[in-house]
DNA sequence: ATCGATGCAAACCTTTTGCATGCAG
DNA sequence: CTGCATGCAAAAGGTTTGCATCGAT
């Protein structure tokens, strides 16, 4: 099943209504894997496609995705909320460039073992992580 | 030299000025350094050493204090901004309890090494990182 | 037809800024 | 004395909310 379907279930199963905003904000993420949106950045992109959105639907939406689990946020950035795409096997973490802000994605292997170590020295049980690299790209170090 | 005196040449080397405000701002990170303050937890403990201290002014002096090295800030909280006190030899990281929100500190070592298979397979020369695990406390786990 | 979802505007909260005054150097 | 630092209040983001209307079921 795709996640557009998914998604429709999943609003389905919780009551939730099928609505063309919710339709068409979710479409923008699904054409934008890689990006990390805010609340404006997405409301530009929707209003391309339907352009009697309002700003508050889309953080209503952004909202119940999170609940849904579709989508979760970010921490980049201080100054407002981002937010990307949950798919399924993609966890992974962030490379993010001082000098040009460019933020590369990066999975992980190793890491899921220190878990373990983490939780026997702190007692402490893991359920999630999040991970940011900072540094110089490719790009920027010539 | 103790943090104090350390701050005072650093804002003097700097053409700053040590004012009475800046000085029991710092104070309150000094005496306070396992907290992860915002601005406003941070207003309401320097009034109490000092009732004429501004909003204002703790905000300037959280910007310059980062500028100046002495705090930096953090990414726990997504509707604020937190700071906490850089001091050597504390690079540390987080482990945050889903259930009651506590945030206990952890050291590490073996990540610095893993710093440098990023750098061979990504390009990516990094300079500093952050990390945050999310679990459940010992407290919380019964 | 019903009740949740929406758009708009107002409210809110955190942070920043302009300006007159204060005070460290 | 001089110019940076401060306090206050206003402004500026980003986000949330109240309310009348719309539209999915």
């Amino acid at each position: 099943m795709d996640l557009l379907n998914k998604f429709k279930n999943s609003l389905n199963a919780n009551n939730y209504k099928l609505t063309r905003q919710r339709e068409d904000i979710l479409k923008i993420f699904l054409e934008n894997k890689d990006r990390h949106f805010n609340a404006e950045e997405l409301f530009e992109e929707v209003k391309k496609i339907n352009y009697d959105v309002g700003l508050a639907t889309v953080y209503r939406s952004l909202e119940l995705f999170c609940e849904l689990d579709i989508i979760h946020q970010l921490d980049f950035d201080v100054s407002c909320k981002r937010y990307e795409l949950n798919i399924q096997g993609n966890h992974h973490h962030h490379l993010i460039c001082l000098e040009c802000g460019k933020i590369k994605e990066f999975n992980d292997r190793v890491l899921e073992e220190f878990e373990n170590s983490i939780q026997k020295e702190h007692n402490f049980k893991v359920v999630n992580h999040r991970i940011k690299f900072y540094g110089i790209c490719k790009k920027c170090e010539v």
